[in-house]
DNA sequence: TGTCCGATTGGT
DNA sequence: CCAATCGGACAG
């Protein structure tokens, strides 16, 4: 597993545009249990106090998401629905809340790692981290992960190649529909030719 | 302190 | 379509 870690520089830019050029690098967790990566495919901007599906929107800020104010370069984990973890990557400057949603990956290494702790019967390899509370599970991230560096550490991002715009589909944000206008914007990306991109076909 | 509901998932 | 399951956000 080697490949250079993502630099600082990398995720101090706009969450729009970390996430197009997210698409196509690594995800590394190294645990206990074994270490797991996978290629990101899919991933969605959440772009601050003036989105309102963002957890900062409106310059909300409190425990749970202090991550997101905190510098480029970190997780963000959260506990949803009482069950799920989701994680983000920290964009931008320190105080300037953006921040990137990873809904899926295609496993790369540790499969039977990511098999064991999805306890799914027999789950398809394309469905392991399919999702963003399935990827969670699988690659072992909790609440323990939240405001880990990932440029250094047990959990980081390597460089890989980029995915071609050709193979790039832009799409609005999964589950947001109750944030009015902020709803139809296309800043959902995935990746066109992979199997393990979640929700319904793209074209 | 009490109520409401979520950046989800898997099975019916 | 719905239950699972809990803690954050906000009203009072």
């Amino acid at each position: 597993m080697s490949g250079r870690v993502l630099p600082r520089t990398f995720y101090a830019d706009p969450s729009l545009r970390v996430a197009r050029r997210l698409l196509g690098k690594l995800l590394v967790h190294e645990t206990a249990d074994g270490p797991t990566s996978g290629r990101i495919v899919e991933v969605e901007a959440y772009r601050g106090p003036a989105d309102r599906a963002a957890h900062s929107f409106g310059g909300r800020r409190s425990a749970r998401n202090e991550a997101m104010y905190g510098p480029p370069g970190h997780a963000y984990v959260y506990f949803i629905y009482g069950i799920h973890f989701c994680m983000n990557v920290v964009c931008r400057e320190p105080d300037v809340p953006e921040a990137v949603l990873l809904r899926a990956l295609e496993p790369v290494a540790g499969i039977a790692v990511m098999r064991a702790r999805r306890a799914l019967a027999d789950a398809p390899e394309w469905r392991l981290c399919r999702g963003p509370g399935a990827l969670c599970r699988a690659m072992g991230i909790t609440r323990a992960e939240n405001n880990a560096d990932l440029c250094r550490g047990a959990l980081r991002i390597l460089d890989a190649p980029d995915v071609p715009a050709r193979d790039v589909a832009r799409t609005p944000r999964i589950g947001v529909d109750y944030a009015g206008a902020d709803a139809a914007r296309p800043w959902r990306f995935a990746v066109r030719s992979s199997w393990a991109v979640s929700g319904r076909r793209l074209r």
